[in-house]
RNA sequence: GGUGAGGUGGAUGAGCGGCUGAAAUCAGCAGUUUGCUAAACUGCCGUACGGGUUAAACUGUACCGAGGGUUCGAAUCCCUCCCUCACCGCCA
């Protein structure tokens, strides 16, 4: 959620960022503002009236206590005047609040100035490209065949317990799961992260926090009976974790890594873009999460991409990082860098990490706040990014590593997997 | 799931329906003094939205788990919900 105050400052720049978001609702700029406006004055009113309600009510109790019943009497049906007239102020005061806020998150994130303009994924900017895409042997195959070549995946046992989407990893699928799990965790904690086992399921407050509600109601799954949501991306339980708390300055930056399955209804597509691990409805990933002071959040976010990086290169995986457009972005990132690994198989390029900085707009609507040297409260900034998805970079590392012999681990998977070979 | 107790400011913990935005203690911050890995004393020490000011000062309103209600007036009474604790039941 942006803040007010970004809002009223300076109208036309924000109206402008917008558009580069590809929003199109600019007049909604103004509706807020007019709104906001408007409930300034119902709420000076209403203050002014309710302030002389309490005055007066004071006054009734030290006439009672004299025992001067007539005058209070007098007083009470004085109060009765102000009630009349606070009642319309008050409904009006309410419904303005409520509108304001329906309005307001409506608004997307502002992009940063470094967001490139566009509309669609051709629109974005490859910032740079690493590894090389290998050159597979006569007889490579996608990763469905493999996983089931192996026996590492079953797909249809999934479909027969739960439903598509939801893959059974067995035998050395499911230790090469833990083994990747296991590694990035390391890595992460390695790096100042501290490690979490968050809920995986979390209520509506929690949802709203990180702007899934209202925004993406059906894209989650949603536990009726109690209300609660399973959650798409470890980034929700985590961000809420310092919900509605004060920091203080120094304990900043607060840098947080989890691994969750994740859990997404993604209403969608068909056919070779959901094939085998390319889309799942439940998956494992290993989250970051950082909250930070807003003078840092940009350096943060190329610390994180590198971070990233790094542990692509480490898998040996051929990579591009793109610079996500202004139309591609999401509806709460200020800049997001997408993560693409190289599936040689399928020859196309899968998303596996994206690492954004939402600078305020999580932290304003959550609460997450400190205080600065000059004493004044202030929003945190507060950035993610995957580390990493892990369907994506199995089917990567099982087709570019596939030969003869089988399927060969990168160096830093052996020592958790337990061996060099599938 | 059942029964009972309870949810107050960073923490502990008071709080007859008006004098309580909230005692006290601890922690924290600033200063004074003695002086030296510290003690004593003094002051400050919630958030949000307004008014006001160059900025302060000052000032209004709301908030004592959440939402309703009673009342001239509610942290204090009533109702609903949520949560915590204890005991019982069930159970990995």
């Amino acid at each position: 959620m942006l803040q007010l105050a970004v809002l009223r400052n300076n109208p036309q720049e924000v109206k402008e960022r917008l558009t580069i978001k590809n929003f199109k609702d600019l007049t909604l700029v103004d509706d807020i503002i007019a709104l906001d406006d408007e409930r300034k004055k119902l709420n000076f009113r209403f203050d002014e009236t309710k302030a002389k309600i309490n005055a007066t009510s004071k006054e009734i109790g030290g006439l009672m206590a004299k025992g001067k019943k007539e005058e209070a009497e007098a007083k009470k049906s004085e109060v009765e005047g102000f009630k009349n007239t606070l009642s319309p102020i008050s409904d009006a005061l309410e419904k303005a609040e409520k509108e304001l806020n329906g309005l307001l998150v409506l608004l997307p994130n502002l992009p940063s100035s470094k967001v490139p303009k566009g509309k669609t994924p051709e629109d974005n900017e490859v910032v740079r490209t690493g590894g090389n895409k290998p050159g597979l042997y006569a007889g490579a195959v996608p990763h469905w065949e493999l996983a089931k070549k192996f026996d590492l995946i079953d797909f249809e046992l999934g479909n027969k317990i739960t439903g598509s989407g939801f893959p059974v990893y067995k035998g050395k699928g499911a230790k090469l799961q833990r083994a990747l799990i296991q590694y990035f965790l390391d890595y992460n904690t390695a790096a100042g992260y501290t490690e979490y086992q968050p809920p995986l399921m979390v209520n509506e407050a929690s949802a709203y926090g990180t702007g899934q509600l209202p925004d993406k109601e059906g894209q989650m799954y949603h536990a009726t009976e109690d209300n609660f949501y399973l959650i798409p991306t470890a980034e929700v339980p985590l961000t809420n974790i310092y919900r509605d708390v004060i920091v203080k300055e120094a304990e900043l930056p607060i840098k947080m890594t989890a691994y969750t399955p994740c859990f997404r209804r993604e209403a969608g597509s068909y056919g070779k873009d959901v094939r085998g691990l390319n889309r799942l409805h439940q998956f494992d990933k290993v989250e970051v999460v950082q909250l930070v002071h807003p003078a840092n959040s940009y350096v943060v976010l190329e610390e994180m991409v590198e971070h990233v990086e790094k542990l692509l290169q480490s898998l040996g995986l051929p990579y591009r990082i793109l610079r996500l457009c202004g139309g591609d972005m999401s509806f709460t990132s200020a800049l997001t860098y997408d993560f693409e690994v190289w599936s040689a198989a399928q020859e196309r390029w899968l998303e596996v990490s994206s690492v954004s900085n939402f600078e305020a707009f999580q932290t304003n609507r959550m609460k997450i706040r400190f205080k600065d040297e000059g004493g004044k409260m202030q929003a945190a900034h507060s950035l993610n990014g995957s580390s990493l998805a892990l369907p994506r970079i199995l089917a990567c590392l099982l087709e570019n590593n596939q030969d003869e012999n089988g399927i060969k681990l990168p160096v830093v998977l052996q020592g958790y997997f337990g061996s060099e070979m599938i």
